[in-house]
DNA sequence: TCTTAATGATAGTAATACTATTATATTTGT
DNA sequence: ACAAATATAATAGTATTACTATCATTAAGA
C-alpha cells in the first residue's frame, strides 16, 4: 500500500513522531488538545495524560511546546504542498492554477485515510489560529536557519514562481505570497471571530473570491 | 500648553498608567524591555525591579501581561489614527489618503515630545512583532465585546471609507484593509527576520510601493 | 489635622516548564 | 534462548511564573 510520507525537518522533533506508536499518539492528541483549548493552554503533562503516557516521554519526541507546533504547522505547509502538486498535474494555465491554491489555502480539506492520526481538517483549524506564534519570537533567525519555516517558505517560493510567468516584470511575487497565505489564514479567522475585520460569510467562498482577485489585479501588468 | 491625549478605553487597565507617574514609568519600562526581550520573557516582577518598584504595584495597573500588551497597541492604534487625521486634513484624493496611510504604517514616526514616557518608534516595532498575539487566544469573543481591538477595527473602517470613495462598488473594503494593516507590519518583520519571504530591501520603501500598488489596482473598479 | 488613596515590603500558592533517576518492559542481534 | 540495547513508565525535584493577600508607610486633599 502506498504510504503516503509527509517529510518533517529533523530539527524539528527529538525523536521522529511518525516512527513510533506512541509518537503518533502524541501528534494525535496534541492536535486534538491544541485545538481546543489553544496553544497556550496545552502542555506536555496534559498530552500525556491523555495518552496514557507521562510528561517525560513526550519530552523524548519534542524538546517543548514550541518545537511541537512548528513541527504540525511545518506538516501542515508539506502536506498542502503535496495537495497543490497534486491538484497542479491537471491545470495547465497559470491563474488557474493560483485559484486553486487560493482554494486549498481556505477550504478545509478531506482527511487523508492513509494518515489516521493527524486530522487534517483540526490542524487546519490550529494553523488558522497559531501560525504566526512560531515566528513572532525573539529566536525566529536561529530557528530559521535550522529550517522552522521551509514548509511556508516553499510554498511561497511555488507561488512566486507561478505568479512570475503571468507576469514576469512583477517585482514582489514573495511579498505578495506570503501576504496572500497569512490573509488566508486572518481572514478565515476574522470571519469566525472578529467579523467586523472582514466582509466575507463564513464558508470560505468570500474569502477566496477577494484573495484571487486581489492576487490576480495585483501581478497583472500595468497599463 | 495642549496636552496631546491618546484615549484607550479603561477596559484596558485596572488604573490609568496616564494618570500617575508610577504609571507612565510602568509603561515606559514596559515598552523598553518588551522590545528588547520579546513579549513573553517579560514579567511584571522585570518591569517592577526596572523601575524600583514591586510587582503588586504593576499588578494595580494592569491585571496581567495581556492586558497590558492590549493596552499598548491600542495606544498606537489611537496615536495612528491622530497622526492619519492631521496628515488627512491637507489631501484631497481618496488615493492620496491611502498612499499616506500607507506610508504612515510602515515608516517609523518621529516621537512626539509632548509625550515623553512612550517611544513611539520603540512602540512601532513592538506593534510588528507583537501584534497578532493579542487577537490569536482563546478568548478573543469576550476581549473583542470589552474593546481589546477597537483601535484597530476603526482604522480599518476608515481606510475602508475612503476605499469606498474611490469604488462604491468594491466588495471587501474591511478585508483588505486588515489585510493591509496586518502585511504593513508582517512585511517589515519579514524583512528584517525572515528575507525570502519578501522582495523588499529594509528602509520600507519597497514595502510601500508594493502594500499601495496593491490596494490601489485591488480596488479600481474591473473593467 | 484627619482621612483617604497610592505605594512599598513581604509572603505565599498553584501551575508550568523543565531535568534527573531508576525501574520495567520490549525489541533486537547473536 | 539469552544478553544487550532501547523505549517507556514512574517518580521526584527545581526554578520560574503568574498571580493573591496582608500590612506598613508615605503622600495628597479636604
Amino acid at each position: 500500500m502506498n504510504a503516503l510520507n509527509i517529510t518533517v525537518s529533523d530539527k524539528l522533533y527529538q525523536k521522529n513522531p511518525e516512527e513510533t506508536d506512541l509518537g503518533k499518539r502524541i501528534l494525535s492528541k496534541s492536535i486534538t488538545l491544541m485545538e481546543k483549548h489553544g496553544y497556550e493552554q496545552v502542555t506536555f503533562k496534559k498530552i500525556a495524560k491523555g495518552i496514557d503516557s507521562t510528561e517525560a516521554s513526550v519530552y523524548r519526541y519534542f524538546q517543548n511546546k514550541h518545537q511541537l507546533l512548528a513541527y504540525l504547522i511545518n506538516w501542515y505547509w508539506g502536506w498542502l504542498e503535496v495537495k497543490m502538486a497534486q491538484e497542479f498535474l491537471v491545470i495547465n494555465s497559470p491563474e488557474a492554477k493560483i485559484c486553486k491554491a487560493v482554494e486549498l489555502l481556505v477550504r478545509p480539506m478531506d482527511e487523508d485515510i492513509r494518515i489516521p492520526h493527524i486530522n487534517e481538517k483540526v490542524l487546519q483549524r490550529i494553523v488558522v489560529s497559531e501560525y504566526p506564534k512560531i515566528y513572532l519570537t525573539k529566536e525566529v533567525e536561529v530557528e530559521n536557519k535550522v529550517g522552522y519555516f521551509t514548509g511556508y517558505k516553499r510554498i511561497c517560493d511555488i507561488l512566486s514562481i507561478i505568479a512570475l510567468q503571468i507576469n514576469p516584470n512583477y517585482k514582489y511575487p514573495h511579498s505578495l505570497f506570503s501576504t496572500i497565505i497569512s490573509a488566508a489564514q486572518s481572514q478565515q479567522f476574522f470571519v469566525e471571530h472578529l467579523p467586523r475585520l472582514s466582509d466575507a460569510k463564513s464558508g470560505g467562498i468570500d474569502i477566496i473570491e477577494f484573495l484571487t482577485e486581489l492576487t490576480l489585479k495585483t501581478i497583472s501588468a500595468n497599463e
